[in-house]
DNA sequence: CTGTTAGCGCTTTCAT
DNA sequence: ATGAAAGCGCTAACAG
């Protein structure tokens, strides 16, 4: 007791054995005798040794066993998601499967952010959806380590693992315009200034997110098809994931002239924000207006939502296993649940 | 480009300058000139060098910058819990404003936990509300860095916030048993084997998890005071924290012969649990049933829920700040919510 | 402002 | 089964 810090020499030396020995008791315990095993264990506890030091054996070893997470943005949001929480959910099963650890890095959105990456001992990064223009992408990538992108961008010597967003989007938003007359979607931010405005017949090229932007691509096809020019599709686009604003945003849209008779939103928190504001206005889903979310998440079963059903939690493992640099599958799967709130 | 590790020691050479030099740049950027500087970056630049390596740098500087948390069981539970998921989120506030990463440490539950916290490469542990038995506990003490733990045990050497419970649990029970005949409680786990089980007047000394202890001693006082004796008080014990397994306790003891008529449960989850159990029913609450719930989430004002307000935001955030070795205030501060699902 | 020296604590060779 | 040597990549401490 006493000293701050013990080393395995120190145990080496009380144990009355070499320093290799008393690291393998530690690391290959097999190729130690019982006897030099029991006399280094006993002038470990002797002295407080609680195990090699991790930061030396991270250097020595050339590995940290442990996978980082780049979350985005203010990082307490990101635990307000739900489906952010999932995809944790997944990283972590993985991480907790191998004996890894998961390091969160709070990213700010200020320039710091970079050097917070650079400096991150870990062996592999995990990226949750971020815009083209993120410069912890390029953080990310001069790392040099293993590392994934879920939802995107893509970026060159990075694995990606997302759904198909705008296959998805074609195929939900097909449902929600179905014999729509003046459609109207909820978004996701356009890009990481995230402001919260409503614009009709959005220039998709500018959107700075790729998994807004391919969705707001599917969406548009869905109502050419369906007949409606883009440039009368009114979109709301939310500042944040989550019920409150969408609620706000689709009673302003509710209430206006000319409302909309069909709503897309890009999440099932979102979708049921607007389901309350359709309540408050008085108006029957779907015959006044149909609604679809996206998720399949808890909510979405509960209001009985039309919806794009995707497992963020095997997203989350399969990303999981792609930073430690074992092959997966870069495209997951989604499937459409119809359910009543949608005219089809 | 090509080699796999650059060196900060290759740069210098390449840059013309001492490795110190080079170090400098990366370290302190005022105490070299800005030619010498331009060199090493562009030295950097032309290798790929993306900075220090972070093992080698956590080892010389003898810290890692990065917090470690340990939630406890399985990890995917944590995030699935609101309340821990504010809690991490407290964490994650001061870890952002330090510049600090915070790994998660996925536990088992297993004797492989024990192995997962000494070999952790962080500065501090937070420790998340645990079991008195928790390996853990001691593996964490045993690395001699500053460690915190939030709800209980209290261990030797570790600092510790929370609440009082007891003294909350003696309030809020004092307004769900106020005119209850047949008072029941809806309990968190005993044991970490989190089993699911009915008893009544719990020998409450035998509880290890401190937390659920000191709350379950608390609502003993309170129905000790509405002149109700303990072991006609009726404990539901749930596995798990979540609306769900609360719901199919309640729904159980309600359609029991001699049913409650006051339910105070562990968490708002919980007791939104206990309410949609009590609708289908058919009681009126709080008439038929008085309810009450813990924390105050958001799910509590929406179901008008009398309850403990506490902020786990501000509890990880003070966690964070005990681990870093900063002075804090062991005791967090709650307060009584009343509203409408309680007779008083 | 820049450089030299020393070693953080450990584990990978390669012997014995 | 055990040990000796070497050095992972970096930065504190001190010169100059």
């Amino acid at each position: 007791m006493g000293s701050k810090r013990v080393t395995l020499a120190q145990v080496a030396e009380l144990a009355g054995v070499s320093v290799m020995t008393a690291s393998y008791t530690y690391n290959r315990p097999d190729r130690v005798s019982d006897q030099a095993k029991s006399k280094v264990l006993a002038a470990a506890a002797h002295l407080g040794y609680a195990g090699p030091d991790p930061s030396a054996r991270s250097l020595r070893r050339g590995s940290t066993r442990t996978l980082g997470v780049v979350m985005g943005e203010h990082l307490s949001y990101a635990f307000e998601d739900p489906e952010a929480v999932s995809f944790l959910a997944g990283i972590a099963d993985v991480c907790a499967e191998r004996g890894y650890g998961m390091t969160i890095l709070p990213i700010t959105g200020a320039a710091d952010d970079v050097p917070r990456i650079t400096s991150a001992a870990v062996d592999g990064f995990i990226v949750w959806t971020t815009s083209d223009d993120d410069p912890v992408l390029a953080a990310v990538r001069a790392t040099k380590r293993p590392a994934v992108i879920h939802g995107g961008p893509s970026v060159r010597d990075l694995a990606l693992v997302t759904i198909d967003n705008r296959a998805a989007a074609h195929a939900v938003g097909a449902l929600a315009f179905a014999n729509a007359a003046r459609p109207a979607i909820v978004s996701f931010p356009l890009s990481r200034a995230r402001v919260s405005t409503t614009i009709s017949g959005a220039d998709i090229e500018d959107v700075l997110f790729p998994v807004t932007r391919e969705r707001l691509e599917g969406y548009r096809q869905a109502a050419h098809e369906a007949g409606i020019a883009w440039h009368d599709v009114l979109i709301a686009v939310c500042a944040r994931n989550d019920a409150a604003e969408a609620e706000r945003v689709a009673s302003a849209l509710l209430t206006s002239t000319g409302p909309p008779d069909a709503i897309a939103a890009m999440s099932d928190q979102q979708a049921a924000g607007v389901v309350h504001a359709a309540r408050s206005a008085g108006r029957a889903i779907p015959d006044d207006l149909a609604v679809t979310g996206w998720d399949d998440a808890a909510v979405a079963a509960r209001l009985d939502l039309t919806t794009v059903a995707q497992s963020l939690r095997e997203q989350g493992a399969a990303c999981a296993h792609a930073a430690l640099g074992e092959p997966t599958s870069q495209t997951a799967s989604w499937s459409l649940v119809r359910r009543s709130s949608t005219r089809l």
